[in-house]
DNA sequence: TCTGGGGTCCTAGGACCC
DNA sequence: TCTGGGGTCCTAGGACCC
């Protein structure tokens, strides 16, 4: 084999559940849902992990809490503990900056590496090796010749699998495939796309790309044949990422109606948000409020400032401003609030 | 399956200006 | 005074991801 340039994507394995299990031995083989506060009977809260054996009671994440304690109700239901995966995420990231690799983290539990190697599966077995050894967390590797070939290879042999997906393998091995196989492509494109008669990747590939255009954007149209062919951001950077704002929300587990305590909330969430930026040194540019009423209908309010800024007054005023251009005639489920920072 | 929370990016339409 | 076209900014919503 010669030596290239190599993207690599690692994935740990049902990350949550695994570092609950390596907290509490006793848990090994057991089903673990880790989800809300742990108590499976409250109302809409989500399953965020599931371990493997749960998942063979077809437990996955993104499914409400009751449905999972009526799929697995002898499985053992944990909270949501954010420091300790926070926590498991950096040794593991430590771990692999150790190797001579680019490391560009994407979200807790998964990493995309870039390598220059003449055996990437050599170099993938030896991070699987260190990662489990020093953390005891396995995780699932994809090689591919871009990000979204590598990110689509390591769902092919999970947990604790090694799968490569190159431009050579792409038509065999995707073409066949459904649209929604693609890293981009939900439920909505898809079924967009089955309207237009264009069920398989292959299909998508060889459509037309003016056609996409019309019916998906002049940007999204022609993106979406060019991941059917294969395609793909192939730049890994170890620059960390600049979040561009943060927000908070939530979702009662019985509606609001009262409107002082709708203002309360507000009020908490963009003066907890302003300590946030003043913390990470950013200013605040525009202040976003959501309403989710019943039964399920979110809209959203925005006011952007007349001056950037940490301080919570305005970062306040601008919230309550946004809160009061919705019309409040229907009980509320769901509150949040969000901040754009200004450019850095 | 009665549907979390935290993100990113794109689109469409209106306001406004020249 | 019956009305063009382009550019930019802003807002609201939608789709997708983990």
């Amino acid at each position: 084999m010669s030596t290239k340039d190599w993207i690599l994507h690692l994935d740990l394995d049902s990350f949550m559940a695994s570092v609950e299990i390596l907290r509490h031995p006793e848990l090994r083989d057991r089903p673990v849902i880790v989800g809300g506060n742990g108590d499976p009977t409250v109302p809409r809260t989500v399953v965020a992990t599931a371990s493997y054996a749960a998942r063979e009671h077809g437990v996955h994440s993104g499914m409400p809490m009751r449905t999972a304690l009526r799929k697995s109700p002898d499985a053992v239901f944990l909270p949501s503990d954010m420091p300790a995966y926070e926590a498991a995420s950096a040794q593991v990231m430590d771990t692999l900056r150790r190797f001579p690799i680019t490391l560009e983290i994407w979200g807790l539990d998964e990493a995309f590496i870039g390598a220059r190697t003449d055996d990437p599966f050599e170099l993938a077995r030896t991070l699987q090796k260190a990662v489990l050894d020093e953390t005891g967390l396995t995780c699932s590797i994809g090689i591919g010749d871009n990000k979204h070939q590598a990110k689509l290879a390591a769902q092919f042999q999970k947990p604790a699998g090694i799968s490569q997906l190159t431009s050579d393998q792409w038509p065999a091995v995707m073409g066949p495939r459904p649209t929604s196989a693609l890293w981009g492509i939900g439920a909505k494109t898809t079924t967009k796309l089955a309207d237009m008669g264009l069920h398989t990747v292959a299909d998508l590939a060889a459509a037309d790309p003016r056609e996409l255009a019309r019916r998906f954007g002049p940007t999204n149209g022609p993106w979406l044949r060019y991941l059917a062919l294969g395609k793909g951001e192939a730049g890994v950077t170890d620059t960390p990422w600049v979040p561009r704002g943060h927000s908070h929300e939530t979702t009662f587990t019985t509606d609001l109606t009262d409107a002082a305590a709708i203002r309360e909330h507000v009020t908490a969430f963009a003066r907890q948000l302003a300590g946030e930026a003043a913390d990470e040194g950013r200013d605040v540019i525009r202040v976003t409020v959501k309403v989710r009423f019943a039964p399920f209908i979110t809209q959203t309010r925005q006011t952007k400032l007349d001056t950037p800024t940490t301080d919570p007054d305005p970062i306040q005023a601008a919230a309550l401003a946004a809160l009061d251009r919705f019309t409040l005639d229907r009980a509320v489920r769901l509150l949040g609030v969000g901040v754009e920072y200004a450019n850095r």
